[in-house]
DNA sequence: AAATATAATAACAACGTTGTTATTATTGTA
DNA sequence: TACAATAATAACAACGTTGTTATTATATTT
């Protein structure tokens, strides 16, 4: 069925080692041979083996990502992102959206070069894996090397750039769970900035989520603007949860940012085709992908001694026209 | 690095083919034999080599999945079940989000049992390949087997609906372009209901956008909303752009279905997950997984002779809470 | 022109697995 | 007890490729 270099070799006269070398652009073999043999094989339409291939060679050039929450559009962006970025160190890419453990044994029958775990969610398990892990998540008690944001920093920005503006009464809707990691951090930062900025201080200044995808948000923030008291800024812990919170406020016929100011968590792409252009804050795409990237080929390249077993990336304000001044 | 047969069969003092019959549960290998051979495989923490093993049984049990739109929320729902579904058949799926040829090239290389490809847009290159390709989209003219919607009756069902409920003046949101076959039959199915159903025909009845994004229903909505002639009915093009739809229409104070009704092309669960759930018509997300399954598996054990080139699928209307009778 | 150095190609082992064939151990039968 | 029949295991080739080693063809030196 498939071409193998020994149809050409036939095709061609020679040798399959030959061929071998020729394709490989190996100096071994004289140049109008190697074109030849080139020529042939494109003609024949062939695809080298990668089975093959990696058996002997014991590298694949193929990364494995694994995206169990297909669904947050998040990531897609972020994924799209560093699926170009490898291209060019001539990496594929490869995704499986089966649940974590799942998904690290597929990678590991496959023999693939790296792992890329996309790791959201309290559940973690550690697999066996002889292929090395670089998780993108949580970095507490990290179980592979691990590239994290500063979520603190990141929610503490925030609110800090809210107050410069002149808000006092700055709500936070997010996940409020004591177990996630990821989202407690980020209350961690609302409540440090607010006593830092020495900000009001009240009830419901809080306010839970049941999931984070945009229908959460818009929940909560129903519920928040049927309260008495309606903050003059909120912060959002997502991207998903921001879209649903606009959804919301519309519905109450106010207006970013004239009525209320927003900024998001999250900075991808989308931020920018909200209605209205949306200050966020976050690390920029660009600079997780660089991240990610740069401690996947460390770690391939078996420099995980000079790496430290987590790295926070340093989040950025970006500010668009969702916040207005107060005066 | 990783675990082999022969390091169990070294372990288990038997010799390595022994233990690659008993990992596959051969019977020609003696049951405590066999049963002690398996334990040391868990406990070595073993995974076969899908190359070696596919190398020289050609089989991988691997389907590639090609879904360069990765952006597409209403297919993440459709690969989450497709993949649940090939996992039943003992298949392993894997995702590449690279464009079509490149993607086709890759799991070419990977010797995957077949490759499933999500094509939607206009763009679409036949690829040389060894590896039976599936197609879930274009029908016209199709370069592989494909399964496709019957588009043109589903947009034809809605508006008999929102006819059969009263409504008269009934707009469609969508791509209008000619060279998008996907897109173009739906307007097609749209006229000719128009036609059939003896509604009124006017100016701007149907309304381009300029992709098929949120924020393109959001601006073409938008519009349409400014415009004098505010039709008592929508049928919106896809997922996507009803949620952008929905959005201007909060913005101008007007509830659904109190004020306007809206039906929308796809069938899938986040169609529930909107502020009311939303009537729509398509073929049900499980409808789709079953079939393109049985091609995909069909494909694989050569019955291809059996099937005919394109499959239609026939949707379906599904009645909730967006459209209102008139009276 | 013969001997040697070098360039080009061919041959072969290895990767980890499976399926087939060969060998050895264990029965059953006369 | 000896012999065949069968059960259990071992040995080996093959899959398509790469890297190393062996062979042959060509160029260089004297």
């Amino acid at each position: 069925m498939g071409v193998t270099i020994k149809d050409i070799a036939k095709y061609a006269g020679v040798s399959y080692s030959t061929v071998s070398k020729a394709l490989r652009d190996s100096p071994l073999v004289k140049e109008p041979t190697k074109k030849r043999i080139i020529q042939i094989a494109n003609q024949l339409g062939y695809q080298p083996n990668v089975a093959a291939r990696s058996l002997v060679s014991k590298k694949s050039f193929t990364i494995g990502i694994v995206w169990p929450t297909i669904e947050r559009a998040a990531h897609s962006a972020l994924i799209t992102s560093i699926n170009k970025r490898l291209e060019e160190y001539g990496y594929t890419t490869l995704i499986s959206i089966n649940e974590m453990k799942t998904a690290i044994d597929i990678f590991n029958r496959y023999r693939v070069d790296a792992i890329l775990v996309f790791d959201d969610g309290p559940e973690r398990y550690s697999s066996p894996s002889s292929v090395p892990i670089v998780t993108y998540g949580i970095a507490e008690d990290p179980l592979y090397p691990t590239v994290d944001v500063n979520r603190k920093k990141a929610i503490f920005y925030a609110v800090d750039y809210l107050c410069r503006l002149g808000h006092m009464k700055i709500c936070y809707i997010g996940d409020l769970k004591k177990r996630d990691h990821l989202q407690k951090e980020k209350v961690e930062g609302f409540k440090q900035a607010v006593l830092d900025c020495k900000l009001e201080t009240f009830s419901g200044q809080l306010i839970p989520v049941n999931g984070l995808e945009q229908y959460d948000g818009y929940v909560a923030a129903k519920d928040l603007l049927r309260s008495e008291v309606i903050p003059s800024a909120i912060v959002s812990g997502s991207h998903d949860l921001t879209r649903g919170i606009l959804q919301a406020i519309h519905e109450s016929e106010l207006l970013v940012p004239e009525d209320i100011s927003i900024i998001s968590y999250d900075n991808i792409p989308e931020m920018n085709n909200l209605v209205i252009p949306f200050s966020t804050v976050g690390v920029p795409l660009e600079t997780i992908t660089e991240k990610l990237t740069e401690v996947l080929m460390d770690t391939i390249n078996n420099k995980e001694k000079e790496m430290s077993q987590v790295i926070y990336l340093e989040p950025e304000l970006h500010i668009s026209q969702s916040c207005r001044p107060i005066n």
